[in-house]
DNA sequence: AGGCGATGTAAATTAATGTCAAATGTTTTA
DNA sequence: TAAAACATTTGACATTAATTTACATCGCCT
């Protein structure tokens, strides 16, 4: 669970933002001054600070740039004042990551903190015991590489991404290959059941039949 | 010196944003429409992407979300329309990094560029064994200097810079070479295997098909 | 039971990559 | 400027991996 600094003096503006990011599963840490925020984040594991830039002690600038001396926590900038130079001097002169203007809805801050630590993780479907990495063309079961051939990577990805629904043979042919092959159906049924295998050598106690569902008389589907 | 691309359809606008971009020494590209700037995006080494949302034939959440199927690319997206859910969605649900509404002036792009681009900085990667010197056009391995050649050297800066992602042939010879050679041949083979060869030389123990990995059916990729 | 698909194994085929040496191109040096 | 030294490209060939095909057997569903 990601852990979120809250810099901000109103009360009720803290609170909101806490809530709706609890309610994302993050956890939450609220000062209402900046002196007590440098001394949090240097003794506690933060992901990321939201920063009001009118703080009752010093300026949110302020905090930044004593922030910026020791540390490069992604920090997004909460503010009344829509005004571009300082957006500018933020962004590019204290090193914020994002920078918020009031009055903004609480959906809107989770948006920017989740854009934020978007790099952090890997790109995926929490629900998922898949996930997809595009870069080094591999996929993760379970955290784990799977050692895929092209093909097969290219199966399992039309697969997980477009779970619960049924590809028919034809349809993965067509989708795969960039010329038609047509010939042999039975050619997909070798590389689902070696994907298959590859599964089953990750996870012993799963049953990859019941990942990769045989739609008998259509195709197959991965169900999530 | 990192390169970026702006798609954006109004000639006014992306000529002023490309002349302060270079002016604070960005290369920049731009394209009038999503579907060029999609297809370069695949074959060249773009670092960030400006990407208005009107533009003539798809619009730029279109775009942004065909890109997110297979790079995580930083994108900024720029937009006449000042609306909330607008910006929750290309934030949260498409996965763009940033987001700038017109009119802006031409440093807030920058600001918001080189905030993005900040974290990118992989030249001081601690835990790398590589450390590159572009003045020098040295690269040295455990603290040791590579005798490369030129084309060796710009290949593995381009594999250190991006390290564990797949990088195609196409792709290589797209970045190394000023004239896209025609024909691929086995070129880029012969290249990495001198490169392989070299780090062999210094590091006796180390196993460069490991470093260096094939990626069958794809490109190279180094792995830290 | 009968059909369809799954599984296992193996061989044949096709494709990608590695390797090397020769040919070509480029720069340096005498 | 010519020769030498080095860099790059190329094609032939070897090697390795991936894909397809084939066939025998097993099990499940209707």
């Amino acid at each position: 669970m990601q852990h979120i600094l809250i810099v901000e003096d109103d009360r009720t503006i803290a609170e909101s933002i806490a809530f709706i990011l609890e309610q994302d599963s993050f956890s939450c840490q609220w000062f209402d001054n900046g002196t007590d925020a440098l001394d949090y984040v240097e003794n506690n594991a933060v992901d990321l600070m939201l920063l009001d830039v009118g703080l009752p002690d010093m300026s949110g600038f302020d905090v930044l740039r004593k922030l910026r001396t020791k540390s490069d926590l992604p920090v997004v900038i909460i503010t009344a004042r829509d005004d571009e130079s300082d957006q500018v001097l933020a962004l590019e002169g204290l090193g914020a990551n994002g920078y918020i203007t009031k009055p903004f809805s609480p959906r809107l801050v989770v948006a920017h903190v989740r854009s934020q630590l978007r790099r952090d993780r890997t790109d995926t479907n929490p629900e998922s015991k898949f996930s997809i990495n595009q870069d080094m063309q591999k996929i993760l079961f379970h955290n784990q590489e799977l050692a895929l051939t092209q093909t097969e990577f290219k199966i399992l990805s039309h697969l997980i991404q477009h779970p619960n629904r049924v590809h028919t043979r034809e349809y993965l042919m067509n989708n795969i290959w960039d010329k038609p092959k047509g010939s042999d159906k039975k050619t997909i049924n070798t590389h689902i059941k070696s994907i298959r295998k590859r599964l089953k050598e990750i996870d012993e106690s799963c049953d990859p039949q019941k990942l990769i569902l045989t739609n008998r008389g259509i195709g197959y589907s991965l169900i999530e």
